[in-house]
DNA sequence: TCAAAGCAAGTGTGATCACAAATCAAAAAT
DNA sequence: ATTTTTGATTTGTGATCACACTTGCTTTGA
């Protein structure tokens, strides 16, 4: 067989299949604790040991203690004296850091993709927002996991049209660490009759949409400081209690 | 003996006694690599092996693969979809990104700083300053590597001071990452008759001592945009060339 | 009755081995 | 002479084991 027809029976072959991948067992275990603790499955405080994870995701104790020794490193558990690991508690003053730290980087990256947003990219994000409201309208069971994971999405959507390779593992970064801290917010919110989430989304998707980088910012850092004031006043009226 | 008695030779004992930690092989060998990504000693694009910094350092490949996993985590080394590790290539979109996140970060880290440094804190880093002309005084032996610490210690000195536990990793981060790109520009910097260093860290240091979290904000981000703007202009230089 | 010593189960760390995939060089084929 | 194939070496990954340290409980002693 000649060489041009072989190389065109491969190209033939290889536009038809897709990327089987090659994902390690670690990287699976490193996704799935992510996931786990962004959306807030894992208490503060929580100890966490190598042998029982591995247990629970059935697998041997070598991908658990590499993917464990990465989320310490990014501050998303911590390593006690004690040499055992554990989701880091929640402290008043770690909520105003953990804030801080995100309406700075995030604003700017927000900031930073009002001017690179192209319509299409826009049209998309509007098309997310429809897509809570349809779930909202059938709230009878009050799926909480998939409201997070669409919030998620939403905000990372925009990140990613920032153009920066090293703002988003940072933004990560400070989800994973903040996970842990807001779910107990989101829960209060989901009970306390939902104040409108969907309002505060809007007024980012606009500002978005009239490439008004700073209106973004704002509209923005608004959004994410509700779940944490919210924990900051249940914070601190229980520490009165006490 | 009474256990009040036992209580006090206990306490005599542990006054003269100094802890001895217990640092694992694992964080010896993580520390060593940030060391050495941070002062540059690796090249851009080098490729790490495990077995290869194992036998440099003396270990088995343990702990040396976990420190690699952490590293990598951090963005301070890129896997290759090979599974071998490198360390991350030089572009023009790498530098400006890591000048713009540093700047926003350590920005922010050193305005915080500027309005909670007390006096002996400031003479602290004043002192530095000190060093630093000493050094220069005898600097027939250009010693770079010292120096590239000493700016280390300067920066992180003042930014201990920010009152952030989120923000310094992040710092820290970010260091790892420049580490490889501005060493190259340091080299040139100390060949190039060493525009004056000291100058940019005086101005620093004179706007923290007046509290002027702007001034200082400024002065640093003119302070750190300097090696990047010199490796900014090699690199375009160079591609033009080719 | 209570504190201290002792014991047993559990846990993290590091070393080593097996295996599959990648890399490289020499040999073979066109 | 260029390309392909083959085989040997190197490399990362995961599993397993040994060891030291911690922890919690039981037993012992005053």
């Amino acid at each position: 067989m000649q060489k041009a027809a072989i190389e065109r029976n491969n190209e033939t072959i290889a536009a038809q299949l897709t990327p089987v991948g090659r994902e390690t067992v670690q990287d699976r275990v490193y996704s799935e604790l992510r996931r786990a603790l962004i959306g807030g499955l894992f208490e503060p405080n929580q100890v966490l040991t190598i042998r029982g994870l591995a247990d629970a995701l059935v697998t041997s104790t070598m991908p658990v203690r590499e993917a464990l020794g990465r989320l310490i490193t990014e501050k998303a558990l911590e390593a006690l004296p004690n040499r055992s690991v554990r989701v880091p508690p929640i402290t008043l003053e770690r909520i105003d850091d953990l804030l801080r730290a995100r309406s700075l980087i995030e604003g700017e990256a927000i900031a930073l993709a009002a001017t690179r947003m192209s319509q299409r990219q826009i049209a998309s994000i509007e098309a997310m927002l429809g897509e809570w409201d349809e779930m909202r309208a059938l709230k009878h069971k009050k799926d909480i996991d998939r409201e997070a994971t669409l919030n998620q999405s939403f905000h990372f959507e925009i990140y990613r049209c920032c153009g920066s390779a090293v703002l988003i593992p940072m933004i990560e970064s400070l989800w994973l660490q903040s996970g842990p801290c807001i779910r107990v917010a989101i829960y209060a919110f989901s009970d306390a009759g939902e104040v409108d989430t969907a309002h505060y989304h809007r007024r980012i998707v606009a500002a978005l949409a009239s490439q008004d980088a700073q209106a973004a910012r704002e509209a923005l850092v608004a959004d994410i400081s509700r779940p944490f004031a919210y924990l900051r006043d249940k914070l601190q009226s229980t520490k009165e209690l006490t």
